[in-house]
DNA sequence: ATAAACCTTGGAGTTTAATCCAAGGTCAAG
DNA sequence: CTTGACCTTGGATTAAACTCCAAGGTTTAT
């Protein structure tokens, strides 16, 4: 059994978010302290788990509960129901790899094309793909400045 | 050239947002008409166009402007700082890039593991999964119920 | 038995990223 | 020369997700 210190420590948030998270039906404590402590336990704590694994992962707090709250009237739900919101979550997560993979394929030809030197950026090639269209991002350029000839310009 | 309106219906964003992200320095139109009215280039359709996808992709604002304005005191920085500032982003969508990954296996067998029948989700697998321990989500199961026999329980 | 470190609640404040509104100026069509 | 669609500004409001605070109760350790 967790208290709101612990748990939050072993998660590094704030207990604040706890109690916030309980506010908003994300999480509850399994029980209480006889003084009204709230107490975590394992599953709790896995939970927790998943919570944070999905919130770093784009989706909001909504989304989650969402997912979470099915729970609720479980028999009054088919598995089709359970399943289609967990195909649905998963088609947006697609996606967003997606947009991601794009992204990270143009960050990284951005970051090839740029020599990483020490002269002034005045004709870096990040630059000018930046300022002007991003055509340029997604383009293979050798370098900026000469063909990897340094910057003698 | 275009108006604000113009610019704003071509990404499906509000003309508002583009007087937001002006103030907050991240896209300021080329230039005004006479009578004031905002005028932006394809240079700046591009870089909006790089704005919205790193944005769609999980950069805030700030992270963006990190990234665009560079450019303004370009001359007093070096290739090397550019291209650092592109490998810190491209590190953090790596980084997150593999949270989505690991996410969208968690949801993939999630999802296998339930029949997606109309029976009630009374013993669904993936609420089971929620529930206690987040080990079922990643977990290979074959079913929830009985070895895919259906739902006789 | 008293301080330090924890916990409780309710409510206010913050940040990010818009989004809306009011009062008014501009422009093309009829 | 007026109507309607568009634009300007500044300021208010929204929603999400915390984050902090005040006033007080609890636990643990010395
Ligand atoms: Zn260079
Ligand atoms: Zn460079
Ligand atoms: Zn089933
Ligand atoms: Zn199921």
């Amino acid at each position: 059994m967790y208290r709101i210190g612990e748990l939050s420590a072993l998660y590094d948030i704030k207990a604040d978010t706890l109690r916030f998270y309980e506010k908003h039906g994300l999480l509850s404590p399994s029980s209480r302290s006889d003084s009204g402590y709230r107490l975590y336990n394992q599953a709790d704590s896995e939970r927790l788990k998943f919570i944070l694994r999905a919130k770093a992962v784009g989706f909001s707090l909504n989304d989650i509960a969402d997912l979470l709250s099915i729970e609720v009237d479980k028999s009054n739900r088919a598995c089709a129901d359970v399943k289609g919101l967990v195909d649905t979550k998963l088609e947006q997560v697609e996606a967003k790899l997606a947009e991601l993979q794009h992204f990270a394929t143009s960050l990284k030809s951005l970051s090839n094309t740029c020599c990483g030197g020490p002269d002034s950026a005045e004709h870096c090639s990040i630059l000018e793909a930046l300022e002007s269209s991003d055509k340029h991002i997604i383009a293979k350029k050798e370098h900026h400045h000469f063909a990897n000839l340094g910057h003698k310009d």
